[in-house]
DNA sequence: GTCTATATGAAGATAGAC
DNA sequence: GTCTATCTTCATATAGAC
């Protein structure tokens, strides 16, 4: 143990102690109504230690949403393929589907979605951390698959963009709070219908879609 | 021509001048930042008069949303059975997309989401003159099809919702403004990809999901 | 119903001591 | 670096005359 642990928390810690409260307060009120008051009280510092390591309110919220994403991203890099396509599609879905559902996942969209015209460049962030990086994941395996006869796909990207779609719609209900709410069972059924359709356009010997000739 | 014509606009028209200063102000600052001052001022009357009319900011706004949601029912609404399923579903699809993808319907979304948290039955109002509406338009349109037996749909509602969401790839990028931007031959794509995969495992003879044995 | 003027309260940011 | 106390600004909502 170095010497300063026994007085106060290292910086480090303190930095997250901030952004733990930021997020809290920031995903529950809003950008706006959130205040920098409470987010001090929150996290047990005061208002001007807050502006000591983060400047000001803006950027402390872009600070926030960076280090959400960042979880996203640890959270779907763990590896994908498992051989058979039709369970690699579904473990797939089902991880995005998880990770994208909790309510922190939603609240972090909702907010920041309130926020684009004033972050643009948060935006960006927050797709490629994922559902550009599943996208980008799957359209990759799909392309590996199609160049090795397991399945054929003529456009991985635009297909996988199109599976990720076909889930998203359980976001879109969760997102804007439709009641009642999707429980597991019928999660799982959006995925095996998304893989179905994806498995019955692809099956080498059937290909019914434009752009790859049979 | 009535008498209060001539003096000065009339209460109908005054609330409609209202609301739509209402939108462009709460569209482009969200809920929290947009003033009372600035609606008013824009609108052309005094803030008491925006009080007399809406009551209450917050009232102001449900206002303000539900009637941008009357305007995308009203579009919607139009007759869509074009005969052939093939270009009826692109027909239903383009629609929604060229809707959807304006950009202050976008603004719309985005402000919505963002209070959700505080207008929950907003949500409800947004969806159901939305996706639901084109949903159910599509589910019903499937459904008739199977039953003669054009098409083989073993779960039309389902099918719907997702045809909505190969979609909607379009709209989140849109909303979380990825560039570059999408222009209307890739969105032409999306919309033939998606009618493409849809039509492939509704074709009869070739009943490939499940639910559907041949 | 409409207007001008104002009271009230709150939030972002800073000053100055330790 | 951290804290307490304060400054400044601004938006909601209301009061009172026409």
């Amino acid at each position: 143990m170095s010497p300063e642990c026994a007085k106060r928390p290292a910086i480090l810690e303190r930095e997250t102690l901030i952004l733990s409260a930021a997020r809290r307060v920031f995903l529950e009120l809003g950008f706006v109504s959130a205040t920098m008051d409470a987010i001090a009280d929150m996290a047990g510092v005061s208002k001007q230690t807050v502006y000591n390591h983060f400047g000001s309110k803006e950027e402390l919220f872009a600070s926030m949403v960076r280090s959400g994403c960042k979880e996203i991203l640890t959270v779907l890099q763990m590896g994908a393929d498992r051989g058979d396509p039709e369970q690699t599609l579904r473990s797939m879905g089902r991880r995005f589907l998880e990770m994208a559902l909790q309510p922190e996942k939603l609240a972090l969209r909702r907010v920041l979605l309130g926020e684009i015209a004033q972050f643009p460049e948060l935006g960006q962030i927050y797709y490629r951390s994922g559902p550009a990086f599943l996208r980008g994941q799957l359209a990759e395996y799909l392309e590996k698959q199609d160049r090795n006869g397991f399945l054929v796909v003529a456009d991985p990207q635009l297909m996988a963009d199109q599976f990720v779609g076909m889930l998203s719609v359980c976001l879109m209900k969760a997102e804007l709070g439709i009641k009642p709410e999707m429980n597991p069972d019928e999660r799982e059924r959006y995925i095996d219908h998304a893989v179905g359709l994806v498995m019955s356009v692809t099956r080498p010997g059937t290909a019914t879609l434009p752009g790859k000739p049979g």
